[in-house]
RNA sequence: GCUCCGUUAGUGUAGUCCGGCCAAUCAUAUUGCCCUCUCACGGCAAUGACCAGGGUUCGAAUCCCUGACGGAGCACCA
C-alpha cells in the first residue's frame, strides 16, 4: 500500500488518516507502506522543501515507518519512458488546444482535430515537450480513452503538460514537461507493486481515468477504495494546508505548532501521542461518507495513555491572592500521584497567603478545604483556618480546591486552542522537565514546553 | 447540464453482500449514583439511531422502486 502525499507544507489532523490506516493495515497483514511524493506540480500545489521530512517524521509520530521512500520528481524519465510507449500503442496525442475549447469540444462529446494525428507526428511532438521547446499552455499530452464516453470527466484526459517554473528541488529543476497526477501515481503504483490503493472521493474518477492506461499496457488494476472526507470538531480553523499557511503568514496563528492549529504538529506538541491519533482514526473506517471526529475522541485515548505516568501539580489562572491566617500546617504534601504512593509527595510551604482561581472562592463566611492543606473559613480578612478535620469533606459540606502558595510559586503560561492563560504553578512544578506531561490538578493534562527565566510554558492537552 | 457515490443514537462504528439469532453492537459524549482531600482514574446506571414512502416476503436496518437530503468529479491541481 502506499501513502502518496503532496509535500506541498506540513500535514494537518486529516493527513493522520493516511498513515493511521495503512500503517495498521501494514502491520495487521505484514504488507508494506511506501510513501511516494507526488511533487509532480512546481506550480500551483509547489512543493515546499521543508515538508518532505516533516511528513516523514509525522509519519514516525503516528506510529509507522514507511518501508521504502521515493519521490515522483525523480521518477520524471520513466515517465517519459512510458508515454513513449503508449504514443506507440496509439494510447495518446499530443493537442494544442486552448483548455477551454477543448473543454467545450469534450463536453459535447466531440474529437479534436488533433485526436487524429499520426503516432509519428505525436511523436515527435512530445520528444519536443519533453526537451522544453514548449511553454505552459502551449501543447498537452492526452490519453485517447472514448471521447463519447457517458461521464466526461473520463474523456481524453491529460497525461502531461508544461510548466515553466523551476521544480523547487534541484534534482528535478531542469524538467518542463510533467505529468498529471493520474499518470504518474497510474504507472508508478504499477511498478511499486501496490496492491491496494486507499484515496478520497474526490479521487473517485481517477481509477476510472487511469483503468485505461492500464487496459493499453495489459496492467491490472489495483483494489483500490475511496473514503469521504473527515472534519474535526473542536476547530475554529478550517482543516486546509493553504488556509493555515495563510493564517500563518497574516499572524493569526504563531506556526504550524499553534495549539488553535489543527495541525499534527499542534497537537503533538501539546503531549497528544501519535498512537492516540491513529487509533481514533482507524476507527472512522473507511467508508465514503464524510465524518467528523470529535476531538474528545483523540483526547480520551490519550488519557488512557498518559494518565498513569502523568504526576499533578497544582496551577491557579488568574489567581486571586488570599491572606492564610490562623493555626494551620506549614506545608501542604499531596501525593504526585494518586494512584501511585511510592512515587511520593509533592511538598508545598505556605506562608501567609495563598492564590486561587475567581470561579473557586466560596461565599463569605462559608468554608472551603485547600487541598492537602487543611480546612479555612473566607472572611474580609481572608481565609482563616477552621480546624476541621478532613470529614468535614467527606460528610459532603465543603468542597476541596486547588491553590498555590504566593511565595516561591512559579509563573506559568499554559497555551490552549482557546489561547493563552497565565498563572502560577506549585513550586515544584518548576523542577519538570521539558517534554513530560503533568496533570494540574482540576484543569487537565498538559505537556511541559520549557521552563524560561520569564514563566514556564505548558501546552495543555485536554481535560 | 452530464456522471458517480452515500444516508444506523450528539459523534464514530458493528450488522447490510448470503432477509429471521437485531425490541440493533461497541466506543466516545452527556446526565446521575458510587469511589475519592482533583471535575483524573475506576465501578454502576440512564439517555439516545436503522432518511421518507411504497413494493416483494410468513418475516426487511438488510432485497427492489420512487423521493428527499448530503457528498464528489466533469482542471494543462493533488
Amino acid at each position: 500500500m502506499r501513502c502518496a502525499p503532496n509535500p506541498n507544507g506540513p500535514w494537518h489532523l486529516g493527513h493522520a488518516r493516511m498513515p493511521a490506516v495503512i500503517g495498521t493495515y501494514k502491520e495487521r497483514y505484514d504488507g508494506s507502506m511506501l510513501c511516494r511524493f507526488d511533487d509532480t506540480d512546481p506550480e500551483t500545489k509547489r512543493p515546499d522543501l521543508d515538508a518532505y521530512d516533516a511528513i516523514l517524521d509525522a509519519i514516525e509520530y503516528l506510529g509507522f515507518e514507511a518501508d521504502e521512500v521515493i519521490r515522483a520528481s525523480d521518477r520524471v524519465e520513466t515517465y517519459y519512458e512510458y508515454a513513449r510507449g503508449l504514443i506507440e500503442k496509439d494510447g495518446a496525442y499530443t493537442c494544442t488546444c486552448p483548455a477551454e475549447t477543448f473543454s467545450e469540444l469534450k463536453n459535447s462529446g466531440e474529437a479534436c482535430p488533433h485526436r487524429e494525428k499520426g503516432v509519428e507526428e505525436s511523436m515527435d511532438e512530445f520528444e519536443a515537450m519533453v526537451d522544453g521547446e514548449y511553454d505552459a499552455g502551449e501543447i498537452v499530452l492526452r490519453v485517447r480513452t472514448d471521447i463519447t464516453h457517458k461521464n466526461p470527466a473520463l474523456r481524453d484526459w491529460v497525461a502531461f503538460r508544461m510548466i515553466d517554473r523551476p521544480h523547487p528541488r534541484e534534482e528535478a529543476a531542469e524538467y518542463r514537461c510533467w505529468p498529471m497526477l493520474d499518470f504518474q501515481s497510474g504507472v508508478d503504483d504499477h511498478l511499486t507493486g501496490i496492491t491496494h490503493i486507499v484515496r478520497g472521493i474526490d479521487l473517485q474518477d481517477s481509477a476510472k481515468r487511469q483503468r485505461f492506461l492500464y487496459e493499453y499496457f495489459g496492467w491490472e488494476y489495483p483494489e483500490v477504495i475511496h473514503w469521504g472526507h473527515v472534519q474535526i470538531d473542536a476547530y475554529d480553523v478550517k482543516m486546509s494546508t493553504s488556509r493555515i499557511k495563510e493564517l500563518i503568514e497574516t499572524g493569526e496563528l504563531d506556526g504550524w505548532d499553534d495549539p488553535r492549529a489543527p495541525t499534527i504538529a499542534s497537537v503533538r506538541r501539546r503531549g497528544i501521542h501519535g498512537e492516540a491519533l491513529t487509533e481514533a482514526m482507524i476507527e472512522l473506517g473507511t467508508s465514503t461518507t464524510d465524518v467528523d471526529l470529535a476531538m474528545s475522541t483523540v483526547y480520551a485515548k490519550n488519557r488512557e495513555r498518559i494518565d498513569d505516568g502523568s504526576d499533578r501539580y497544582f496551577l491557579v489562572r488568574d489567581g486571586k491572592r488570599i491572606d492564610l491566617s490562623g493555626d494551620g500546617p506549614d506545608a501542604a504534601e499531596p501525593p504526585r500521584h494518586p494512584d501511585h504512593e511510592e512515587r511520593g509527595t509533592r511538598e508545598i510551604p505556605v506562608e501567609d497567603a495563598v492564590l486561587v482561581e475567581p470561579v473557586d472562592l466560596p461565599g463569605e463566611g462559608e468554608r472551603i478545604w485547600l487541598k492537602g492543606l487543611g480546612c479555612v473559613r473566607y472572611s474580609d480578612e481572608g481565609f482563616a483556618f477552621t480546624g476541621d478535620d478532613i470529614d468535614a469533606v467527606r460528610e459532603g459540606g465543603v468542597d476541596v480546591i486547588h491553590w498555590v502558595p504566593e511565595e516561591g510559586s512559579v509563573p506559568v503560561r499554559l497555551r490552549t486552542m482557546d489561547g493563552d492563560s497565565e498563572g502560577r504553578a506549585e513550586p515544584e512544578f518548576a523542577d519538570t522537565e521539558a517534554d513530560e506531561m503533568v496533570q494540574f490538578e482540576r484543569i487537565g493534562f498538559a505537556r511541559v514546553d520549557e521552563h524560561a527565566d520569564v514563566e514556564s510554558v505548558a501546552y495543555f492537552a485536554h481535560p
